[in-house]
DNA sequence: GGATTTTTGTATCGTTCCGCATAAAATTTG
DNA sequence: CAAATTTTATGCGGAACGATACAAAAATCC
């Protein structure tokens, strides 16, 4: 049979995650208790330790999730558009429809609330690191790919231009989060575009 | 006489808020507890409530110390120097100095650990929207000035410039509290300065 | 239908948490 | 020395916490 063995579940792993990913977004490792995610879930206690693990491990799961929509995200706003400045403004306005699509806005799970954990717990700060790696590389590549077509100037370090992009990202996280007006956050990300990609 | 009148404190209150400070730096808000801060100050829970409040009010008063320094510390760096470039490059390396200062690095108070209880708790919210806003201010008018001085164009605007300066300090904050090496972040910020600032 | 396997539901264990109540201690005032 | 005042010290009480134990339930396999 196709059926796996013993009494079948009555959750959908990929909807229970995504109902803890929306609670410890918006409200921390810490302050989330099983409580919260059994209710949020629907699911009981021993079935959250049998899905995900631990509390931590549904938290990492949790923000694994996150970071693959977010850079699947950036990565493809970034090979899409041709222009280099037009795909750092769609990236960054995809972003803020993520930061700022709850009420109220919660910003970013990776920049906003897995910072606090990060210094206890390594695992954490790993995860996050390597999502910053990830976003760093991509971000180089397109400046790299724009001083090819000669839309960035080939005297610029192309990291140096990633790195303050992504900088931009962290603000947006935190602006967003903080309860920033989306529309004031688009005009200063394209305002951004404009400085890092050599306005007069 | 210039003793008050009853039986006098065994702690110093700025060096009790100092300790709790460090604490709730490293930890957040919902990880640290009660018996933490009073281990850490010295102090028994009714002389903690007694001096600061309940635990979210130590936590604001926490914040608003760290705050202070940094709104004082940014806005010498900016008054003191009298060229622009030189006058931010101060600045994020005076940053640094904090946000690396711990072992392990904790990155900043205020924009890696407040903004996860700034969706919950209104009043943190409040407290880190309001330096930002500070920060915005301060980097806005020393933009201003350099455009006085001749030092920056006068066909930039200088909010947009001071968003982008303030959001490599969100970069920086984010990334050392993840453990990246302070030598790597100097020159990632000295790299930003050069293109706010219009570099070639 | 009985054995096996996996999930579910309930209940509980030990711990930790925050906030406060109460009494002892230390100081000034009279 | 006695009264008044403020801080310290101990401890408690109810609630919430994370994690697990255990039996009932629901499916497949033979």
């Amino acid at each position: 049979m196709n059926r796996p063995r013993g009494r079948p579940r009555q959750y959908d792993p990929d909807e229970a995650l995504e109902a803890a990913m929306q609670l410890f977004w918006t409200q921390g490792l810490t302050a989330t208790s099983l409580d919260d995610l059994a209710q949020a879930t629907g699911m009981n206690r021993p079935s959250l330790y049998n899905a995900f693990g631990d509390k931590e491990m549904i938290y990492r799961r949790s923000m694994a999730r996150f970071a693959a929509q977010l850079e699947t995200e950036v990565g493809d706003r970034l090979t899409d558009e041709p222009d280099l400045d037009q795909s750092l403004r769609t990236l960054y306005r995809a972003a803020l429809d993520v930061y700022c699509g709850g009420k109220p806005a919660r910003g970013c799970f990776a920049f906003c609330t897995a910072p606090v954990e990060a210094v206890v717990h390594t695992e954490v700060r790993r995860d996050v690191k390597r999502l910053l790696g990830q976003i760093d590389g991509m971000l180089t590549s397109r400046f790299r790919r724009a001083q090819d077509d000669g839309q960035f100037p080939a005297s610029r370090a192309p990291e140096a231009a990633a790195k303050l992009a992504q900088a931009v990202l962290h603000s947006l996280a935190l602006r967003s989060r903080l309860g920033e007006a989306k529309t004031s956050l688009v005009t200063f990300a394209d305002d951004a575009v404009g400085i890092i990609c050599g306005a007069t």
